[in-house]
DNA sequence: ACCGGGATGTTCT
DNA sequence: GAACATCCCGGTG
């Protein structure tokens, strides 16, 4: 629905803090896979110490500043792949990292993708799928390939949607520090569902 | 339960 | 060289 994709990349160019628990409960798709968002953290481009953003545009940060709605891939610890919303206006560095998932479709196939990419027979539990930055774009198949994807379009491989059945009403939203920083530690920017048995 | 270290490569000082 | 928006495993209480 045209209709409903303008609302949505309407509310993506707030700033990355409104736009953070604004994510919560939508869909992240690729293919067949689909996982509801319970885990996220602003970052706050120019103006934030702990932003790839925060020293100006770079070759790996150029996405960030990209038009509201795409997704900001970048290559981490020599191994590991972590996925952002970018947000805020064209030209303006911000994104919010996603940081956990909660499986909805395809189970199978993620759990297969975490054990391959473990070199282990044994797939993680349920709740430990998409728990972590890195293990859900392994279990999502996310990679380099994405980055720069426009999730608000039908054409693209993987998107972000509204969930058909929302979190209930009065679901509590909850709010703290950033994981793995070492600059800015004191901002309480990140937020998760609360209460959710998938948050990392 | 908590803690330390290794994997592994790009980016920054 | 050091740091890094991470993860996993093996040690010790």
């Amino acid at each position: 629905m045209a209709r409903r994709r303008a609302v949505l990349r309407g509310a993506l160019r707030a700033d990355p803090l409104e736009v953070a628990p604004y994510l919560l409960g939508k869909l992240l798709v690729h293919g067949r896979l689909a996982a509801r968002i319970v885990e996220v953290e602003a970052y706050r481009g120019e103006a934030d110490p702990a932003s790839h953003a925060y020293r100006g545009r770079t070759a790996r940060n150029a996405t960030m500043f990209g038009r509201a709605g795409l997704l900001y891939v970048y290559f981490s610890y020599g191994m590991h792949w972590c996925a952002n919303v970018v947000c805020g206006d064209e030209g303006v560095a911000g994104a919010v990292l996603l940081r956990a998932l909660e499986p909805v479709s395809g189970i199978e196939e993620m759990a297969a993708a975490r054990a391959a990419r473990r070199r282990s027979d044994t797939p993680p539990a349920l709740r430990d799928l998409c728990r972590g930055p890195a293990n859900l774009t392994a279990a999502l198949g996310i990679t380099r390939t994405h980055d720069g994807a426009d999730l608000l379009s039908p054409a693209s491989a993987v998107r972000l949607l509204d969930d058909a059945t929302p979190p209930p009403a009065g679901a509590a939203l909850a709010r703290g520090p950033r994981v793995g920083i070492t600059r800015a530690v004191e901002a309480d920017w990140r937020f998760w569902v609360a209460g959710s048995r998938y948050v990392s």
